[in-house]
DNA sequence: TTAACCCTACAAGTATTATTGAATTAATAC
DNA sequence: GTATTAATTCAATAATACTTGTAGGGTTAA
């Protein structure tokens, strides 16, 4: 994970639209929703979902696969993951309890992280 | 933690500068930084720099105290994992083990954080 | 108390992002 | 084969954030 994937991550969390969909698809777990699905849901149109949903993909956030003519999208809990890793590399030379928890999560979730990347 | 809150605190590390801020803090630990040397550190211009603490300050991502003349600003974990909370609450219906895990650290941690909040 | 230092507040110019509508691609149904 | 549905791309407008310079408040040293 380097500073421009982190950027573009914490980006893609960062508007109103685009934090529902991901908490909406990290609710529906596995088996995900496809757009229009999102879109009824959230009330949006189709052209805006579209490019909040574009957005969320490339920052790693969700995975898409096509189903017929419709798209399915995932949330994608590694790429959550890598985020705080990066955040949390090298942390605090003080070691509170705190800090050495995030630290063991990320560190051991990282590596995971690297095997199953969605579309660049 | 609100949909506000979370907004904030995803948009204050969605920028290059305030990223570098943030993970220079995590890595400095709990003795912190005054602002004077976080400027040197990242040759920052000292008005540019103020504008991104207030941000991240704002956020709940870093405390401030006054020392004399300067200001020396820490890392706030628990902001951060008040995020990861905010994202993971009603995670996953499907309950794969690695979901299971980040809801643990961050349910056990999110009361913690509830209790020293920097200033609003 | 005067001077020097640390940092922040304010304002202006520049650049980036969000939203909407029209048009396009792709897949299914008739 | 034509029509219908699903989703995306493209272009244009509106809104927002980043950076820089000047000025000001507060603290320490002479």
């Amino acid at each position: 994970m380097n500073q421009e994937a982190a950027i573009a991550g914490f980006e893609a969390l960062a508007s109103a639209v685009r934090l529902d969909i991901y908490r909406l698809l990290i609710r529906q777990g596995p088996s995900g929703m496809v757009a229009g699905d999102i879109a009824t849901a959230l009330d949006l149109a189709p052209t805006n979902l579209s490019f909040h949903l574009k957005n969320l993909t490339r920052a790693g956030l969700l995975t898409v696969v096509q189903e017929g003519r419709y798209q399915r999208y995932r949330a994608h809990l590694p790429g959550m993951l890598e985020l705080l890793a990066y955040l949390t590399e090298e942390c605090c030379g003080g070691e509170p309890e705190l800090c050495a928890e995030v630290v063991a999560l990320s560190k051991r979730l990282g590596a995971q992280a690297d095997s199953d990347r969605p579309l660049p």
